[in-house]
DNA sequence: CTGAAAGCGCTAACAG
DNA sequence: CTGTTAGCGCTTTCAG
């Protein structure tokens, strides 16, 4: 049997079999493609045709290697499933739409070690910058951060400091804000619900400024109660039973996030717990899902799509001043008192 | 001012740095940094002593474009806040973890052309496999996919032809037998509540399996409500109220989806309308917040696990017979009742 | 407006 | 076990 006349039938069309097709340079075809420099309505017209006829997808891995620019940004985040990234994913995705920048999403399940190897991939592609959430990471990952040569913007937190940017709320503050919410309006036995988190360093600044103000009255926290896993409306409401029980006389339910914070009013609804008068509830980011449920949790907008865009602006070069990089932008996150807090 | 000695400090390390560093050739030190062929454990150590020193992140462009090969597996799905791509996700990265294959994830926001541009961008990089959701795409797209020259699995539904191979469910099937369940169940005055879906194909083909069941036994649709956008939660709720007071006796509520069907589910408890013998409720995708409802939503898993681990083991090459592509693995989902539909 | 030459940083394929 | 030689497919730069 004779050898099929190609050398490989499968290999993938380069810039050379466009540049034969039309009988133009491929220096020339480049330019075409990329739109750049100068060229004959003609011959631009002969190259398109015949890249469109031969179906032909550029080599970015070449082109970036030739061009040393690459137009990738990547975005390392802790979870899909959060509800919380998909938003900073949008508030990105818009605002680089026009900048000819394209995200890479990493996921590391909040793990310092997976973040680890996420960075170091990502950093492998040569991209033209690099969004994270959380200022916490471990000393490589630092060290490459710092060594990238390229924009790097921290989100989501700005309690600490960032290698380069930071684009977030204070979640100290956050947890004092909702605290003097709390105390004002007269709560005083109260509960914590909330992540196991040994890694959740955004929620364990949120209790610590939540104690804080706690603190300044004289109190302390009634009860606590983690979990972790597991569908987080079902274990809402798991939690609270458990902290119910323990605790007779809790009157006020802080729970790390919402959608636990849902568990629990829903529970509290079944049992037919008098809401806010008996207990009051409130969780924290804002999640559209609340719009939906019997009650309006209070709860604090995280402002997840303001840091999605400003990350962006960052990393594209985009800021109106005009500035390179370190810049530290703090949002105001806003109390959304809802149905779950008695008024003052 | 005299110019920096260094051409560029920014510049990214290379191998010539490591291999300078440690006086080993480029050669071996591309060697160690791979794991790749047989290096004393001496200069193994020397290597990469001096590639941790000095930060060295290998350049993955050069790697790809010397090698030909790109440990890179396109994903491209329709959104991100779906719930139900994410543990599509999950099940593909549990598979590529330990193939060295790496998920990039791509949004289409279903919309063809978007997919398109997306499909274009990822085949420029040329990954070693293609993930996408879906059966319909532009004939550009088809045309870019049968030239892609690596393994294409779609994704979520198997009722049509692939390009490639195919791993998921027969929707018109999952709609037929939802029907059949709520026949059985005696239900007859059935409305459905869907989202507006000019692009979701996979809704239409529930619908229309769910029709013909109904035509069937000489029956139609008593009425039928679209959204689109907004919370699902709060839509659910809105569709339903709209939905019963246009057509108050309906005997059953369909929904395209579990988020919307959750929103009616808690609508009606808060009416105090009697479910599942007033009216009775059905979803679709067997998502994990139903868990923690008031009352189990009746609804049909939609193997989303299963979808990510199958295509990700077809993509990396994985699949125990040894079958190398133009598989189509049909998946049966199944029904969950719940406690919204009642007992036959 | 168009082309030719020279790499980008790395790895395959051989020689030692 | 280690080094040398060619490129990978594109873009930059500099001449026409």
């Amino acid at each position: 049997m004779a050898k099929p006349p190609h050398p490989d039938p499968r290999r993938t069309l380069t810039l050379r079999d466009v540049s034969e097709a039309s009988g133009v340079s491929e220096m020339t075809v480049s330019r075409v493609l990329r739109n750049r420099g100068d060229v004959s309505e003609t011959t631009r017209e002969r190259v398109l045709e015949a890249a469109r006829r031969l179906g032909y997808v550029p080599n970015k891995i070449a082109g970036a290697l030739a061009s040393q620019r690459v137009n990738l940004v990547g975005v390392i985040i802790p979870s899909l499933s959060n509800m919380v990234f998909p938003e900073v994913m949008t508030g990105i995705s818009d605002v680089l739409e026009d900048t000819g920048l394209q995200p890479v999403v990493g996921v590391t399940n909040y793990l310092p070690e997976r973040e680890e190897t996420v960075i170091y991939e990502m950093l492998s592609w040569r991209p033209s910058g690099l969004i994270l959430a959380g200022l916490e990471h471990s000393e490589a990952s630092q060290a490459m951060l710092a060594q990238a040569g390229v924009p790097v913007v921290e989100i989501m937190d700005i309690d600490g400091t960032p290698v380069d940017s930071a684009v977030g709320i204070s979640h100290r503050r956050a947890g004092r804000k909702m605290a003097e919410a709390i105390m004002a309006a007269g709560y005083r036995r109260i509960a914590f619900l909330g992540t196991q988190m040994p890694n959740d360093h955004r929620a364990k600044k949120r209790l610590a400024g939540f104690e804080e103000v706690l603190a300044r009255e004289g109190l302390q926290l009634a009860d606590r109660e983690f979990y972790s896993g597991g569908s987080a409306l079902l274990k809402g409401r798991e939690m609270t039973a458990a902290v119910l029980k323990r605790t007779p006389d809790v009157d006020f339910l802080y729970y790390s996030n919402d959608m636990i914070g849902a568990g629990g009013l829903l529970y509290c609804l079944d049992q037919g717990i008098d809401v806010p008068g008996r207990v009051g509830l409130a969780g924290f980011n804002g999640v559209e899902l609340l719009d939906g449920l019997p009650r309006r949790l209070a709860t604090m907008d995280a402002c997840r799509l303001d840091i999605g865009r400003l990350s962006a602006e960052i990393v594209s070069g985009k800021r109106p001043n005009g500035i390179i990089g370190g810049e530290i932008i703090e949002l105001s996150p806003t109390l959304q008192p809802g149905d779950t807090i008695r008024s003052a």
